[in-house]
DNA sequence: AACTCGGGGTG
DNA sequence: CACCCAGAGTT
């Protein structure tokens, strides 16, 4: 029995990929971005990066990032910091699952191997969070190992130097790129080729509008230059639309304190604090039902603040009240913490969606990174 | 293969 | 608004 041919999914349309790498490191050495985890190439300052990067843009990133490596240096003091302090740490960048992966892997490097960093492609992978994409960059940039990091960007400059007509969202496309470039990485500069066309596709081959191609060094190999068909690539399938959800914030207060509780582990925001929130746009009567049952009574309901908060897969449209209780209850299970504006500002991690309601407390508006105080 | 998981910059 | 970002884990 035969096999038959597997398909071609990534055809480099009569480009030699070896070409490109030459240019691309002559560009990326004259042209890089200085960046605070390009200082060095310690492994765990190039994983905590590229854990954050994901799916986080560099400018977000900076400044938690910062932030982060001044409070936990070394793997080490990640793996023993409060879980509590981890997450305020990362309060605001999203995809909270990536910070206590970080520190489960943490955790594992310091008991396994006494901390010494897994310097394998492979062993990489077999850390938490870390995926086929972490797993090449930390291998390349700070082991110098020929093996590619195929991100978002990457998948982009490939299709639009061979105009590559596969769905750039199925992953054996990727995995056929991944295989290609794998053949032409230049021994002894594996890691700068690595951020060469991750840089390249942050930015002159971008995402957004026209890519900069008049300074791109690779404009000349380009297929996609070469037949004006930039914007037609790369081809991707388009995203399902994003579901609606009415949800009713309550902001309390009582002698300066507002209610919190923490979410249940697992799923959106899991582990981190929230202002009460219940399912639904529920009435005033509803309201002072719910206050009822956790113990409050004759508690005064004012309507606050609407707001509509956007994930990737689902719609929060929020209507905020202010209740104000004249005696702090004692919450019947429901989980209520008081919180002192103190603790709201430097302790508890309250994602972006009920950070926004701080103002209507009285209290200060989100703080970007810089302007917290760290715990 | 399809879903889930945040938040923000950009046209 | 729509798109997408230095993706990974789960089902």
């Amino acid at each position: 029995m035969k096999d038959q041919p597997s398909p071609v999914l990534y055809d480099t349309n009569g480009l030699c990929l070896e070409e490109i790498v030459a240019p691309l490191l002559a560009w990326y050495r004259q042209s890089a971005r200085v960046l605070p985890w390009r200082e060095n190439t310690d492994p765990y300052r190039v994983w905590v990066s590229e854990i954050m990067l994901q799916q986080t843009r560099v400018d977000t990133v900076i400044p938690y990032y910062e932030r982060f490596m001044a409070r936990l240096p070394s793997v080490q003091a990640l793996a023993e910091v409060r879980e509590e302090e981890l997450l305020k740490l990362w309060e605001g960048l999203g995809y909270y699952s990536r910070a206590r992966n970080l520190q489960k892997a943490a955790r594992c490097i310091c008991k396994e191997s006494g901390g010494a960093f897994p310097g394998s492609y492979e062993q990489l992978c077999s850390l938490p969070g870390v995926g086929p994409y972490t797993a090449g960059a930390i291998a390349s940039i700070a082991f110098g190992l020929p093996v590619p990091a195929v991100d978002g960007n990457v998948l982009r400059v490939l299709s639009r130097l061979t105009e590559n007509p596969r769905d750039i969202a199925e992953p054996a496309v990727k995995k056929q790129m991944t295989a290609a470039l794998a053949q032409v990485y230049p021994a002894g500069h594996c890691g700068d080729f690595t951020q060469s066309l991750m840089e390249l596709g942050a930015v002159v081959c971008v995402p957004n509008g026209l890519p900069k191609c008049g300074s791109c060094p690779l404009r000349q190999l380009c297929r996609a230059f070469r037949h004006g068909t930039q914007t037609e690539y790369p081809v991707q399938t388009k995203k399902q639309p994003r579901r609606a959800e009415q949800k009713t914030v309550l902001l309390l207060c009582c002698g300066g304190r507002a209610a919190v509780r923490k979410r249940p582990q697992g799923g959106l925001l899991g582990g981190l604090w929230e202002f009460p929130c219940l399912d639904g746009a529920l009435s005033a009567a509803e309201i002072a039902a719910w206050l009822e049952q956790q113990g409050a009574h004759a508690a005064h309901i004012e309507r606050a603040l609407s707001r509509k908060h956007i994930f990737t897969h689902v719609e929060w449209d929020m209507t905020a009240y202010r209740v104000s209780c004249p005696h702090a209850f004692q919450p019947d299970g429901g989980g209520l913490v008081w919180a002192t504006p103190e603790q709201l500002a430097d302790e508890i991690a309250l994602p972006t969606a009920f950070r926004r309601f701080t103002r209507a407390l009285g209290l200060p508006s989100p703080q970007a990174p810089e302007g917290q105080k760290i715990p």
